[in-house]
DNA sequence: ATGCATGAGGA
DNA sequence: CCTCATGCATA
């Protein structure tokens, strides 16, 4: 034993992942390229438009920040992580950015400060434009298969799975199944479960750990967290159509027990580790902001540079740009409606 | 309810 | 390094 801690969940089925509808139906990885930016001019002759940008972006902080006239105070984040674990603990002082292989990197650099003209310096586009294409281009193509791991598919895992277009012939036990995946019905259901959760007196947190109880094959206890964000919506299409059969016999089997006032209290152990949460202050999220809307996937030496800039580590900063990337996808409001 | 973090899996 | 599913800590 050791690292048992968090146990190690599911994922869901690979099989919610078709390309044949791209636009019409919801489809949330369509429809989330269709907000991102738009992909910037050609290249060079315009390389001083990214200049702009991003000296806005920065414009648009530090306007912020000196309007308030005081909004930098010390160093916002140094609290991080504890000391048990240690991956990351490369912290700073000296030695800074390291650029991880590429050395040939910049011919001018010095990321240091003059952070403006480096970032743009890199901010060059590259992306394949193309014009009004279709709204999914090849930039994130590849993750339309990721996981496959479907522990809790057993309702599908019996077919073969060759290929997503295999089907299409004589499957004859896919339509029966649930994929049934409106957003429409989703958004039923995770209200419907609410209210019934409620009405059982039961408390988000319960609901996790409870299911673990179900005994469902590659199944195991959520967090709060993750029973939070299936009620508002606030998690990917996937995984909520992953989360529903899931969260759907939980509730059935409740409601059953209930009604013969029968309790089944079961919790499962407490951790105890402490991990330390930074808190980025105002000024410097704002500017990350500003960052993100010109650029949302910055390349590791931007990051590198803003992350100095705004006197946090890279990591930190990396870690945001992750989970502002994966908050625009949220189902939610990338969903069609 | 949400912000920042971790880890698995995939190029 | 990224995406994704999740979680701890916290506002």
């Amino acid at each position: 034993m050791m690292t048992m801690n968090s146990k190690q969940p599911f994922s869901m089925h690979p099989i919610i992942q078709e390309p044949k509808y791209s636009s019409l139906h919801s489809n949330s990885e369509a429809m989330r390229r269709v907000c991102l930016p738009a992909p910037q001019l050609q290249g060079n002759i315009f390389g001083g438009f990214d200049e702009n940008l991003l000296a806005r972006a920065e414009a648009l902080a530090a306007v912020d920040i000196v309007s308030h006239g005081k909004n930098h105070p010390f160093k916002p984040d140094v609290t991080y992580h504890t000391m048990s674990s240690v991956p990351c603990t490369s912290t700073s002082s000296t030695v800074p950015i390291s650029h991880p292989s590429s050395l040939t990197a910049h011919p001018h650099h010095s990321v240091h400060q003059c952070l403006d003209g480096d970032l743009l310096d890199h901010i060059s586009p590259s992306l394949t434009v193309s014009g009004l294409g279709p709204s999914d281009h090849s930039m994130m193509s590849s993750q339309l298969h990721q996981h496959h791991l479907g522990a809790m598919g057993h309702l599908h895992q019996a077919m073969g799975m060759g290929h997503p277009h295999s089907v299409s012939s004589h499957n004859g036990m896919s339509s029966m199944n649930d994929v049934e995946s409106d957003p429409r019905e989703l958004e039923a259901f995770a209200e419907r479960f609410k209210q019934r959760r409620i009405k059982l007196g039961v408390t988000q947190a319960d609901v996790g750990s409870a299911l673990a109880n179900l005994k469902i094959p590659g199944v195991g206890s959520l967090s709060q967290s993750t029973i939070c964000r299936f009620e508002s919506l606030t998690l990917s299409h996937n995984n909520m159509i992953a989360l529903k059969p899931v969260l759907q016999a939980w509730l059935e089997e409740a409601e059953a027990a209930y009604r013969e006032k029968n309790s089944k209290p079961e919790l499962f152990n407490g951790s105890e580790r402490k991990r330390k949460r930074t808190s980025i202050a105002a000024p410097e999220k704002r500017s990350l902001e500003a960052y993100f809307s010109i650029q949302p996937r910055p390349s590791s030496e931007k990051i590198a540079a803003i992350a100095e800039k705004l006197d946090l580590k890279k990591n930190v900063v990396r870690v945001w740009f992750c989970n502002q990337r994966q908050k625009q996808k949220r189902m939610k409001y990338s969903a069609v409606h």
